[in-house]
RNA sequence: UGGGGCGUCGUCCAAGGGUAGGACAUCAGACUUUGACUCUGAGUAUCGUGGUUCGAAUCCACGCGCCCCAGCCA
């Protein structure tokens, strides 16, 4: 069964023996920086072809170009590439070591006519070459003979010539509607020192030469790459054509986007230059390093390149389908453990002063081959600060004044009296457990809502546990700042690194290594730091657990009364009365997908007395640009910072010739108009 | 004188003339010594308009939208 079309061209190529049965893919990554996830869908496809069906797969690095390559970065790729279970078997190879033969061909072809040496420098080329709707002019040089193009092209080679003198090109079609096909440059002189050729070499062949050649060489049969390369495809072909040398089949499919995240080297390449991130292997980076470093399992990576398919589609994959993949693996995998981020500290009144109990506990739930281990509880602990409200509300499962719930794996505690510090901030709960309860049930079958985790004061490890978030905070980072440069920088999350200082572990955990992975019970999974040292533990969040409280929360902040309404009522009453609604079908009532929105500006329009111009942020990286009838009521600047209501999935529609994306919900008409206030959400949040 | 590619739930991916299906997300519920996991249920999609056909996401025509290409980068 073939899982996608690149499959059923293989399977096809199978049945009709257009390889005798073979299957040879590669991964030719060009050593300029390091691999990030995107190159991980590339590795899977490849490797699992070879795999699948029983073939071979190369790495091979794509080093044409010594200004840009380095040996680090060598290094980094294979060891990423082993790490990710793309078996080369050692078939590790390198372009350079071709460019001998790759001479030779050049030669070759120069002989057959088919390729000249150009004297017209870079500015000269792109002034012949044409643009996308008009065609090219031949290059003066372009009818040399033979004989004096060999003569020429062997100096350029003994390096005669100075950089960007001269290039030898292969002689196509310059009036193609492919400007690929322009003649393109097959050598250029480059005088700088490579990484694994040292000076011998001072031309250099450019990617349409080399590629084909390098596939050629290795036997490859689907040589895979992304979509940019189609416009290269009738190259690759002509150049292996022209030379009559084995042929591999050139196929295309979508690069891997994902939301809240840049992939593209050059950019990386800037963030980790301009520090703002800690090097290619910072947690939070893209790249196999950092996903490495930051707790994400070779198996989550795979699973999640096989769970996105592979298409001609250029599709954005939801980054958090990649956070999901790798909870999955971990949930399965990670030990638990007990540590509080944000200590709050307890004592159980009623427990004997001094005495400690080793409490077992599950080290995973999920696989009771993982056993028990056994965690120190005494009459001081740690709980997490959240995990406890002066004034808890009815959906609050925690701790509170008088309320009961399970520690995991200890006992049942009462919340008996909270101290507050100066500051109003609750310093140290009191409790009392109830003895029977040990373990974690009652004897009497008397049920709590609530299990939190804990530590015992006393013998708590302190740790440093670095919270990361996303390294950008919009979903298309740039999009909304086109024209500027790196527009990306501009989508930074300021808030993607936390530092906690402070938190109290499981004993346990003070003895563990570098890449040891946990799951923190409720929090989330976490993994040892490259950083860490024996009396100085530092941990990273791989990725939080999710949490429905969260959301609960979320939906308890919002005034009930206005957005508990049903929704049809929403529709036919709360409308902007400036410019009422076309009809609607009764269906399309619960079509209508309402945000929160925050107003970033506010003004008057033209030449129309009801009509605001909003900028309303709703958490999407652009604020929208809103028009909306509701300047009898209220003056611009009284709605800036204000939350609002909005119907997010209308279509755009111009008013006074301003684009309008959306519409704000209120109530009322004239000067009584009341906005719907979503409450104290994040723009973006929905509103139900 | 332009050439090449791609359009299916919110997002990805299936279905290749015969009931538009799955995953993620969302919502509702069950379970729970992790508000996790697991389980159950729900809603939402074939870019448009014509045509061929008993029957079209699929074939045809004409549109529309998006992406890539004017490096001596890959």
């Amino acid at each position: 069964m073939s899982d996608n079309f690149i499959e059923e061209i293989v399977e096809a190529d199978n049945t009709s023996g257009k390889w005798n049965g073979r299957v040879h893919t590669r991964f030719p990554p060009e050593p300029n920086g390091y691999l990030h996830v995107g190159h991980a869908k590339s590795i899977v496809l490849n490797a699992g072809l070879a795999r699948k069906y029983g073939g071979k797969f190369n790495l091979r690095f794509d080093d044409t170009n010594p200004a840009k390559e380095e040996q680090e970065y060598v290094d980094s790729i294979i060891n990423d590439v082993k790490w990710l279970g793309g078996d080369f078997e050692g078939r590790l190879f390198y372009a350079s070591d071709y460019f001998g033969q790759m001479y030779t061909w050049a030669e070759q072809l120069i002989e057959k006519g088919k390729a000249y040496v150009c004297d017209l420098n870079a500015d000269e080329m792109r002034d012949y070459r044409g643009t996308l709707d008009k065609p090219g002019r031949n290059s003066p040089f372009r009818d040399r003979a033979p004989a004096e193009n060999l003569d020429l092209f062997r100096r350029m080679k003994a390096g005669e010539f100075a950089p960007g003198a001269k290039t030898l090109r292969a002689k196509i079609d310059m009036g193609s509607g492919n400007i690929n096909l322009r003649d393109p440059v097959m050598y250029r002189i480059i005088k700088e020192h490579h990484h694994r050729q040292g000076d011998t070499w001072c031309i250099y062949p450019s990617y349409d030469w080399a590629h084909g050649n390098e596939d050629s060489l290795e036997q490859i049969t689907h040589s895979i790459c992304t979509l940019e390369f189609e416009n290269h495809r009738p190259l690759y072909d002509w150049f292996l054509n022209e030379l009559g040398v084995y042929h591999p089949q050139q196929i295309e499919f979508a690069k891997l986007q994902l939301t809240y995240t840049v992939l593209s080297k050059r950019n990386l390449l800037h963030l980790v230059k301009e520090k703002y991130v800690r090097g290619w292997d910072d947690p939070r980076m893209p790249t196999l390093s950092g996903m490495r470093r930051r707790g994400y399992t070779s198996e989550a990576l795979r699973a999640f390149c096989d769970e996105i398919g592979v298409t001609k589609n250029e599709s954005v994959i939801d980054v958090g389908r990649l956070e999901n993949a790798v909870r999955t693996h971990l949930n399965a995998t990670a030990t638990r453990k007990m540590a509080v981020l944000n200590p709050l500290k307890v004592v159980l009144t009623n427990y004997p002063e001094g005495q400690v109990e080793q409490m077992e506990v599950a080290n995973n739930p999920e696989d009771p081959a993982a056993g028990v281990r056994s965690v120190p509880f005494s009459r001081e602990l740690y709980i997490e600060r959240d995990d406890f409200m002066e004034e808890p509300s009815k959906k609050f499962f925690r701790l509170g004044p008088g309320r009961e719930v399970r520690l995991r794996g200890a006992y049942f505690v009462t919340c008996t009296n909270f101290i507050k510090g100066a500051d109003g901030q609750v310093t140290e709960l009191h409790c009392t457990y109830d003895p029977a309860s040990k373990g974690g049930n009652s004897p009497d079958g008397r049920k709590v809502k609530g299990t939190m985790h804990w530590v015992s004061a006393p013998h708590a490890v302190t740790a440093e546990v670095r919270l990361f978030d996303r390294l950008f905070a919009a979903e298309f980072p740039g999009k909304a700042h086109e024209g500027v440069e790196m527009p990306f920088l501009k989508d930074l999350n300021a808030k993607s690194l936390e530092v906690v200082g402070n938190a109290k572990l499981e004993p346990s955990l003070g003895h563990v290594n570098p890449g040891e992975r946990f799951q923190f019970e409720r929090l989330g999974y976490f993994t040892v730091d490259l950083d860490a040292r024996v009396g100085a533990q530092v941990f990273n969040r791989t990725v939080a657990l999710k949490d429905a409280w969260v959301k609960e929360q979320g939906a308890e902040e919002a005034p009930a009364a206005p957005v508990a309404a049903p929704k049809a009522a929403k529709a036919e009453k709360k409308v902007e009365p400036a410019a009422p609604p076309a009809e609607i079908e009764f269906g399309d009532f619960t079509k209508v997908q309402l945000k929160a929105g925050r107003v970033l500006a506010a003004e008057k329009v033209e030449k129309a007395d009801k009509l605001l111009k909003l900028s309303v942020d709703l958490g999407e990286g652009t604020p929208r640009t809103i028009v909306s009838g509701i300047a009898e009521a209220f003056a611009p600047e009284q709605l800036v910072g204000r939350n609002v209501v909005v119907v997010v999935n209308l279509k755009p529609r111009a008013l006074k010739g301003i684009e309008s994306r959306g519409m704000i919900l209120a109530a009322g008409s004239g000067k009584g108009l009341q906005l719907i206030n979503p409450g104290d959400v994040a723009p973006g949040s929905d509103v139900k």
